[in-house]
DNA sequence: TAGGCCATCTGGTCCT
DNA sequence: AGGACCAGATGGCCTA
């Protein structure tokens, strides 16, 4: 028998329990199809074992493990295992189901919520989505420049700004955050005299992380509608009128960026194209961070049947969010 | 092929 | 008893 993906499948009994699961489950909200009725046979090796396959049904019982004596054997938790009779079984299945299926829909609510994080992060691409783990640190580090912007410590359109963004990230997440923040054929700001220490001497070790840095190159001459990431202007901060914030004015004579307003961000080639060779100071050629540190990925394989086509994403500064929305409720 | 990241299942624990 | 939360296990997909 052939499972989602074609292949044939490892065990009738495992997959005649599959398919009976998956027709039980339903989508929580109704709507998003189900991620698990992909065939995925992941973490479901016990499935037939503890569910019980139709030959396990046949017995009347399942016998107990009466004996603990086997000493490399873990202990087993919790109350001693009963006889599970057709009835308890059909009980425990039935839990199961449930229970599964109210820890996909948790780990949904867990991962819309990610997504909403990531779509309020100053740099966000739908297409070529931050991991996890760099979301909640970019969200972290987030979090720490901007405050200490609002104490006056650091300018948002200062290097330490960017330092405080891009520290403990990736390599990759590192670019694309610094691409990001390097708007429009005029580059990022330009760099304060107070900012300049560590700046253009040479590169910078950042924090945490010991990421080697190049030297400052602000200016991206040429630079094509960004090949990374969408940086929402608004999102910048939601710093328009922050004190020393990047858009805080447009005087003729100023550098400041104006707001990249271009067409959303097509989508992203870690590969090929993620940032301009030395557009940006936290730039680094794909060779020089390992496999290991790949802070991206592709959205293509999960995400994207449940998410709007590429074309008519609209990128955030064209939908600004919410502040004091609750998401995920 | 290895490593990263992911979704899902599962059993344990805690709480209501 | 049942739900929420958590961590471990498992295996798929993708990229280098």
């Amino acid at each position: 028998m052939a499972n989602l993906y074609g292949r044939p499948s490892e065990g009738a009994e495992l997959v005649s329990s599959l398919e009976w699961m998956d027709d039980d489950v339903s989508s929580p909200d109704g709507d998003k199809p189900i991620k698990a009725q992909r065939y995925r046979p992941g973490g479901m090796g016990h499935l037939g074992r503890e569910l019980g396959s139709e030959d396990m049904e046949e017995d009347e019982e399942e016998e107990e493990e009466e004996g603990q004596g086997d000493g490399n054997a873990p202990k087993r938790r919790g109350p001693k295992r009963k006889r599970m009779t057709k009835a308890r079984q059909e009980r425990f299945k039935a839990r199961r189901v449930k229970a599964n299926a109210r820890e996909r829909s948790r780990m949904h609510g867990l991962n819309d919520a990610l997504e909403n994080l990531r779509s309020i992060m100053p740099c966000h691409s739908k297409t070529q989505k931050l991991s996890k783990i760099e979301t909640l640190r970019l969200a972290r580090n987030y979090i720490c420049a901007l405050s200490e912007a609002l104490e006056g410590d650091q300018s948002t359109e200062s290097r330490a700004f960017m330092d405080t963004l891009c520290e403990g990230l990736s390599q990759p997440t590192s670019n694309l955050v610094a691409g990001c923040l390097q708007l429009g054929p005029g580059g990022f700001v330009e760099e304060r005299p107070e900012d300049r220490n560590g700046g253009r001497g040479g590169p910078t070790v950042l924090g945490g992380v010991g990421m080697a840095v190049r030297p400052i190159s602000y200016s991206s001459p040429g630079l094509p509608s960004p090949p990374y990431g969408t940086l929402d202007s608004a999102h910048l901060l939601h710093l328009r009128g922050m004190k020393g914030g990047a858009y805080e004015s447009h005087s003729p004579n100023d550098c400041n960026t104006p707001p990249y307003d271009g067409p959303p961000t097509p989508p992203l080639s870690i590969g090929n194209n993620l940032v301009p060779k030395q557009s940006s100071p936290h730039y680094l050629p794909p060779h020089h961070y390992p496999p290991s540190s790949m802070g991206l990925y592709q959205s293509a394989r999960y995400e994207l049947p449940l998410e709007m086509p590429y074309d008519s994403y609209h990128p955030p500064h064209m939908a600004p969010p919410q502040m004091g929305t609750v998401y995920g409720d």
